[in-house]
DNA sequence: TTGTACGCGTTATCAG
DNA sequence: CTGATAACGCGTACAA
């Protein structure tokens, strides 16, 4: 067990507290000597400080929440765990550690029991909804904290993908193969990233001088009947290719053309604005947007620690992602 | 902010500091008069105490690391998710956050700094695999902790699902639809749920009285491809039934069979022993074994408080599923 | 360069 | 039943 202070640590050494204090943190005038004897104590003696003793002297924690959902979403699952896996190689370098509260849209009591037992320095959410009751809550408090994902709030400090500017990409890159009947298909429309797509999809048009089809824009396909009803009526119309909002939506898609006997890119192109593992190994592979997840929580942690250090770094969107082309859009 | 102080109140109500202490705490002899005056204070205040000065003083944290692998494994997210839903709901009901360390099979820094730093009471391991170096510090360190899965060292206690009877069961019950050549198969069998699952499969053959085919056990089906190999070898072979190792072979298993054009279950029969929802919407949906993980994290979570607080639970393996019957073995 | 003394917010001990 | 007082382990003015 390791139950050495630094009281121990002095008296072993014949010097006071203080001194000890010092050569650990590196604060204060102090003489290399003793540095150097105090550091070699501690190493061969394995102590660590005490992150609680400290905290409460410093009045830190070296804890951040981060806000994940309950709710079990099969398709965010792997950017939810990039993100803190991004996060927590940043943390970790800093001797911060995480703490995770699983939070819904009505009730973040978890987080709240953080904020009000003083248990954390700040706060990154992890999902941004139009209407986010934590972000109002943490505002209130004082709470230093980032959103990832867009805020209506420009006060909120928020770390995003340039979402628009990618999504303008890989929708350009579809008009200049000659799509011109081009659907976008999303639901969700609650969340913030849905809106910020759709800006870049309306972005390529009006940068190509083309006049989108405001008609072939569904943003209300909640379920498979949904999503096979407008596959039904864009073959009708004859659309010559269809852009997912998200990978959920590509992937029923696919399955969904694939019992229709739509040939892609054939009878139709597709592509999604989200990548994942189950649009690179379909067949045929589905041509997506790869944002850099893991990276974008490291930013998202960067930001907040700077934060939580006394500077103001406001928002940051990142140019973190790459167009994928593959067969379905051949 | 919150701020405020036990000092604070004490002061306000013109009592002491102890007093107030055990108002809150309950413990102590106090007058439920004095009690409610300061228990209304409080509220009307809604002053909350700081977990890290109780934390100091008590010598505790209240808080416990659950570990979670690093790596990306689309397939095991839902299981992670739900499991941590499950600890979530417990140790928030008893005022513990959760920390979360992201660790590898050999690097388990995160994990070893949160113990180092002293900021948690207990472990719980989310992932048990043969050979597990995490466990074995935890042990050294004295540290309470709890591994979700079987552990080849009977000394740490183990929460699991009963994975033996339940995959007899499901075995069982494809012999007793007059499956007599069932293959399965498997990856991963550095996992110890692997082993277990074989256990009861051949455990079923026992009960029935025949013979298991052990050339019919395929363990290394780590690839699509091998995968693939093995189902050209089932079909020559003429076995009847397919079970598979988890919901990932079985997925890939499925796809490849429509390629293939191997009617399930007109050609052979197929089943899981995981459950997701790729299964059960999928064409057709394939009956498995459904474990409730949220259920199992719950209970590890309340084991570990339990061994936190000074008990001895032990070991728990339950009877945590379903079998779910589906068109992939009528 | 080093040491003394006190504070951080609670709980625990031991008198009253 | 209640209240001083001392921990808990560390940081930090202030003093030497």
């Amino acid at each position: 067990m390791n139950k050495m202070t630094i009281a121990d640590i002095a008296e072993a050494l014949g010097i006071s507290k203080t001194t000890v204090s010092r050569a650990i943190s590196g604060k204060g005038r102090i003489s290399a000597g003793t540095t150097e004897r105090v550091l070699q104590y501690i190493h061969e003696h394995n102590y660590t400080p005490s992150a609680v003793a400290r905290g409460l002297a410093e009045q830190k924690t070296y804890n951040i929440a981060v806000v994940c959902p309950k709710e079990y979403e099969i398709f965010r699952l792997p950017y939810y765990h990039s993100c803190l896996y991004g996060i927590s190689e940043i943390t970790g370098s800093k001797n911060y550690d995480i703490l995770i509260s699983m939070t819904d849209d009505k009730d973040f009591r978890n987080l709240k029991r953080a904020v009000d037992n003083r248990k954390i320095d700040g706060v990154i959410l992890t999902r941004s909804l139009m209407d986010d009751r934590a972000a109002q809550y943490l505002k209130e408090t004082g709470m230093p904290f980032v959103v990832i994902g867009r805020s209506n709030d420009p006060e909120v400090v928020q770390i995003d993908n340039d979402h628009v500017e990618a999504c303008r990409e890989l929708t350009s890159i579809l008009i200049g193969k000659g799509c011109r009947k081009l659907a976008l298909i999303g639901d969700e429309y609650t969340h913030t990233v849905a809106y910020t797509r759709l800006q870049g999809f309306r972005k390529a048009f009006q940068s190509a001088g083309i006049q989108a089809d405001e008609s072939l824009i569904y943003l209300n396909a909640d379920s498979e009947q949904r999503i096979s009803d407008i596959l039904d009526e864009l073959m009708n119309r004859r659309a010559d290719g269809i852009v997912c909002m998200d990978e959920k939506i590509a992937a029923a898609a696919l399955v969904l053309c694939r019992a229709k006997h739509i040939m892609i890119p054939g009878d139709i192109k597709l592509a999604s604005f989200y990548n994942s593992q189950f649009l690179s190994r379909s067949d045929p592979a589905v041509t997506a947007l790869d944002l850099d997840d893991t990276r974008l929580g490291a930013v998202a942690a960067a930001t907040l620690l700077e934060m939580i250090e006394g500077k103001s770094p406001g928002s940051r969107f990142l140019k973190n992602y790459q167009i994928i082309l593959r067969e379905s859009t051949a």
